[in-house]
DNA sequence: TAGATTGTTAATCGATTAACAATC
DNA sequence: TAGATTGTTAATCGATTAACAATC
């Protein structure tokens, strides 16, 4: 019975900044807004924002615009902010200890429920109040807990080895950190976060600028 | 002289992920590669890779494909890997901490030359080898010292102010880390990068694909 | 009711893909 | 030369924007 239109990823990746938006306005005690007005806020168009939303459906009144904590509890249940995953970190590096500490995923539902890593230091101590685990032991605590997510940030030369390893075990969704494109087959998820390359672009359009600037001084 | 044609972002945003797969092309010794072969690695079309690259210029010969080594070479130039950027973190908490010490940036032509923070018992230490100095002597550090880009892992209600700060010293390029979108007139440039974000996409995908499932499952 | 603003269809724009002549 | 593969133009696809009837 699958009657849904498919939802195109440029509108489910605006979504957590709605979410956001919304939140603000929240805290801004603003009770009703215009798409007009959020279109403004926002930097993009209204129409944009009527068409991203009645592909969930038509949330606001004609003559009224939308009830913003309405809004944001449908745009909340649609990202699933009420739902909990238990997460696992793979790598206890620098970044895995900033994201283990990072407060605000709880907020939307994400646990960190075990940090894994293959060094020998780090395995038996505590990262906000999180064990790091032997990732020897990995089958043994899947086996004994739900995991919803891994978080992989572990040097690019250990990313196949322990893909392989968190798909095995049954891991459908993996938060990735390390410079690799994962492209799995089958129906594991991927969501990549690759730094280097927002850094790179940022460099890019920095220099840019720069070439720019110097030739309108050029022209001057 | 203005005669570049204006290149998307959609392209931009693919120049590293180019320059990724051309680094594990030369580590395989692979020498030459056609766009068809490159696009089953890269899972993308090989009439894409054919316009993305001739945006910047014509780096294939017909009959024979791409040099691995010269192409790879031409995107390092357009990203920009041989300049170098000075750049400063503004927040010493645990992402500040981590992208601090993430050694691959500085492989990329970016040096974090400063670190600052608000909170008088960290100013003093070091993290990597790079002082944390007070977010008041920031004045001071820009006129003496230039800055490139600013890297924002400050809590979300410092934001505004940093930012002010950031762009009256003329620092023009911001990494912002924050979980805000930093849309700032003039001719400020920002890459923002937006974790909870990613993360609740996930989220949301992955809900999607259980959803699926169970409806899979009924019509079974 | 009149004014405002949605929901939705149609038009436009831009990005991706296909096709093929040019040429190595 | 014949085969291969680019560079580039044209066709398609999808996403964004505009327009407006519906309606609060």
């Amino acid at each position: 019975m699958n009657d849904e239109k498919k939802i195109s990823m440029a509108v489910i990746r605006r979504l957590p900044r709605y979410f956001r938006y919304l939140s603000d306005l929240i805290k801004l005690d603003i009770k009703r807004i215009s798409s007009k007005e959020l279109s403004e806020r926002m930097g993009i168009t209204a129409s944009q924002i009527r068409q991203d939303l009645n592909c969930f459906g038509g949330f606001g009144q004609q003559g009224y615009g939308y009830n913003v904590e309405y809004l944001y509890e449908e745009i909340s249940r649609i990202l699933g902010i009420d739902k909990r995953f238990n997460c696992i970190i793979i790598g206890a590096g620098n970044m895995g200890n900033a994201l283990a500490n990072y407060e605000n995923f709880k907020r939307r539902g994400f646990d960190i429920t075990g940090i894994f890593d293959i060094d020998k230091r780090k395995i038996g101590s505590s990262i906000n109040g999180i064990r790091i685990l032997d990732i020897n032991d990995l089958d043994d605590f899947v086996a004994k807990n739900q995991v919803d997510i891994a978080i992989l940030t572990v040097p690019i030369n250990k990313v196949n080895d322990v893909t392989g390893k968190i798909t095995s075990l049954g891991i459908r969704a993996i938060w990735n950190f390390s410079p690799s494109d994962l492209r799995l087959g089958g129906d594991t998820i991927v969501e990549n976060v690759h730094l280097s390359d927002s850094l790179m672009v940022l460099g890019y359009r920095l220099r840019e600028k720069v070439i720019e600037k110097d030739i309108d001084k050029e022209n001057e």
